[in-house]
DNA sequence: CATGCTCAAGCGTGATCACAAATTCCGCAT
DNA sequence: ATGCGGAATTTGTGATCACGCTTGAGCATG
């Protein structure tokens, strides 16, 4: 179970095992390549990153002190299953921050960052037509960020991450479900309302993206 | 290192060692026992409360995913020293989510709820008139914990309580340092808008009790 | 056909160890 | 006094193991 690879010296230090752990799993759990429910093992998980029980134990150990993962009363792992009570209470935190922090980018958005944004916003239409649901949440978490990392607001812009990440898995469920075929609609609006510089159709627009997507499930 | 307390079987089932000491260490930094910048070990904690580096840790790398303790490039766990920048942050994110979680907890907070702020907020008073740091921080989080526990908003009051978590050695060497002698003069407002069931006051009474408690800083 | 029971397989927990990297400390030279 | 270099100590990391509990499949019982 040694790394047998050959190193430079000169190259990047190479990360402890726990973090690359973490960091796979952290992204399996955003993208919502997991399905609610989903139970994780410690020697499952091991086997799976090819190494022991430890570093896998810290992984989900971070993983769930970050709400990624619940726990079960007898210590078990598994992706969460969200009531409806949590789903619409993390949409409203979200719906909280992300004006925020978008409002706080507008003033830094220059045309490279929103021409990158039409980018991102592009790809995502490509992965609705695919009936892509992993690449969706990817491209469309991933537009949302390009935005807000222009706030500089790292510990705002951490918080709203851990919320994303409690919510991969239902979204994943969510957006199986319902199969949508027709781009999100406010994701113009909100590269309207940057172009335009104003502020209040910003928060506004991205208010009723983040409102939108997960109040679907209310039915 | 073994556990030699009987147990009736019909007792609580006590928690695993890892969770104790994740407790143990998650009040300590919380109420600001522990200056920015101190270090951890795990065989230190280990011997502090008797267990192995085992669980210890996992209760260390649970806090450093809350963002409680801060974590060198050797892997070596300190409290964080907060850069104004960051400390300006997460007063504005306490701004942002605790009038909003007052709000919410506005049209069911009954008189028994106030009563026991009152008495907790006096409790507060009198660590002020001791010049306690650790009993001031920790009434005045009960204070404000007491009312947010009414919003039932579990995700926003779990994610506050990691910002106090960040805030915790921070706050404890910044009330230690100014050596406050008067009571913060905000918790009075809050009452009496609770008292008089007015939304907007009370939300601005939280607004200037986060700030200011954290602008003295920025001298 | 439904219900309760048994037990073996699989699970998380915590202790211990070897190892490599980092840090600390002490003595020497400036 | 002050800076530097190398040895000694301390540190985090990851593998492994034993232990006790949970769990679910299969079977017997109602």
């Amino acid at each position: 179970m040694t790394e047998s690879a050959p190193r430079h010296s000169t190259t990047t230090p190479e990360p402890p095992a726990h973090d690359r752990v973490y960091r796979g799993l952290r992204q399996q759990v955003m993208h919502g390549e997991l399905t609610p429910g989903q139970a994780l093992t410690l020697r499952g998980i091991g086997r799976q990153f090819g190494v022991s029980m430890t570093p896998a134990r810290e992984a989900l150990r971070r993983l769930t002190a970050e709400g990624a993962l619940s726990l079960s009363a007898s210590g078990r792992v598994t992706t969460p299953e969200l009531s409806n009570d949590r789903i619409e209470e993390l949409a409203q935190i979200r719906a909280l921050l992300e004006p925020e922090l978008a409002s706080r980018a507008l003033r830094r958005a220059h045309l490279a960052l929103i021409d990158r944004m039409e980018i991102i916003n592009e790809a995502n239409a490509r992965a609705i037509h695919r009936q892509d649901p992993v690449d969706y949440i990817r491209t469309n978490l991933e537009f949302h960020r390009t935005l807000y990392l222009r706030a500089q607001s790292p510990a705002m812009l951490g918080l709203l991450e851990t919320v994303w990440l409690q919510l991969g898995p239902t979204m994943r469920a969510l957006y199986t479900r319902l199969r949508r075929t027709t781009a999100p609609p406010h994701h113009r609006q909100i590269l309207e309302a940057l172009r335009a510089g104003d502020d209040a159709a910003l928060r506004l627009a991205l208010r009723s993206d983040v409102t939108q997507g997960l109040r679907h499930l209310q039915g």
